[in-house]
DNA sequence: AATCCAATTAATGTATACAAAATATACTGG
DNA sequence: CCAGTATATTTTGTATACATTAATTGGATT
């Protein structure tokens, strides 16, 4: 994409996952171009582009909204995620590179001594390098299809905020899953692939699932 | 969406699958804008939601093409879209009201009607209503992701012809298909309604795969 | 004749100006 | 004081003008 139109996206992507954008709150064009430091024209491309991937509304002749995910369908989007990501392993297990494997070693590596030391840094890193190990099986999985669907379902704020809940045995399991994937795919197991996958994705759902019981709703934020 | 915008995207959208706009060709802008009788801003508006329905694609500085399709992953693509309706079968049995029902069967009706005599008009109105039958269990899924997914991957012109190759036999299953899927969401048996649903995509893909290899390739084109 | 390079052309990318629509404001009548 | 309506303002939607980048053409050189 274009440097203007870019950079508009980027701008108002990290302020609605920062959550600095509130959900349902309206986009006007000319204020953001002031902030982003562009025109009217990129920000509109940007809105268009955020709005297909399910960031923004847009509502006619009234303009942008961020989508409010809270009466999301949580349960609808694991289930996709699941099968999609499920089929992805599944793809990419006859497919990854040794190179590839080892991107996903590394990254295993990385999450595991992170979770040694427990603040807001390696936390961050930590969702980092998990995005990473299961884009490294998306694009090995080599169909641009799924890949676009992936990022539209993964990067919603909703899923984004998984992670946060995890105990330190969630971590350890859900790493678990990781190097029993690479096992899976040093295999070329695809079967196995899948299925670890779709545990590894069933669990977070679980955890996702508890945690909002014992909270009774509340979002717990680690910041 | 407004006015200009929606008029200079249902354009492309024709032109490009009615295969006037050929595959991997390059879209000027300005042409376009012509064409449709408006600008070039909604012109721009209506490429990119195009490129995000995976019709045409953009690159930096060189503007849009239309999407090849001629090396898309076919198994890819059919898997991906056999888990997404199954699933959206399966939602939809619990969730579809008998006004719902009552469509499909009208859908299952005229598709039988219109079988009885061919034409090429009663062809276009074959594809209609089966594309109609299949957005109503869509819309009864109740997921937005869902749908867009759907749309994405439904309207892409490989599989919009492959009913172009259903034999008479092979459209008497099709619908006895959609009319198994009707009694399974009246039983509210979710399980049932998947099956059915995987079967009848599983069959339209061996339709078409057997069919390039009778042509070997070529397109079988019944205008 | 082929190749490289410059200059021109033509396309996209961006900004701005104008039109249409929605929202907010102020005024009038009850 | 409230309701309803007309007006003003604000915001989106569209067109056009300008800037930047890519493609093309033509000519000079080897």
């Amino acid at each position: 994409m274009s440097n203007a139109t870019e950079r508009a996206y980027l701008y108002v992507r990290e302020q609605i996952l920062s959550g600095r954008y509130a959900a349902g709150s309206h986009l006007k064009e000319e204020r953001i171009a002031e902030e982003a430091k562009v025109s009217r024209t990129p920000v509109r491309e940007a809105l268009r582009r955020l709005s297909n991937e399910h960031l923004v509304k847009f509502v006619t002749n009234q303009g942008a909204f961020v989508i409010s995910w809270e009466d999301d369908d949580v349960e609808g989007i694991f289930d996709i995620r699941v099968m999609l990501e499920g089929y992805s392993a599944y793809r990419a297990a006859t497919r990854i590179d040794e190179e590839g494997i080892r991107e996903m070693e590394a990254c295993a590596d990385e999450i595991e001594k992170l979770c040694q030391k427990h603040n807001k840094e390696n936390h961050r890193k930590t969702i980092e390098f998990n995005h990473r190990l299961h884009s490294i099986i998306v694009e090995a999985a080599g169909s641009e299809h799924l890949r676009r669907m992936l990022v539209s379902l993964v990067e919603i704020p909703m899923l984004l905020k998984t992670i946060d809940r995890y105990s330190d045995a969630d971590v350890v399991r859900s790493n678990n899953h990781h190097r029993e994937l690479i096992e899976a795919f040093r295999a070329r197991d695809s079967d196995w692939a899948k299925n670890v996958m779709e545990s590894h994705l069933r669990a977070a759902h679980r955890i996702y699932v508890s945690e909002d019981k014992e909270t009774q709703g509340a979002v717990v934020n680690i910041k």
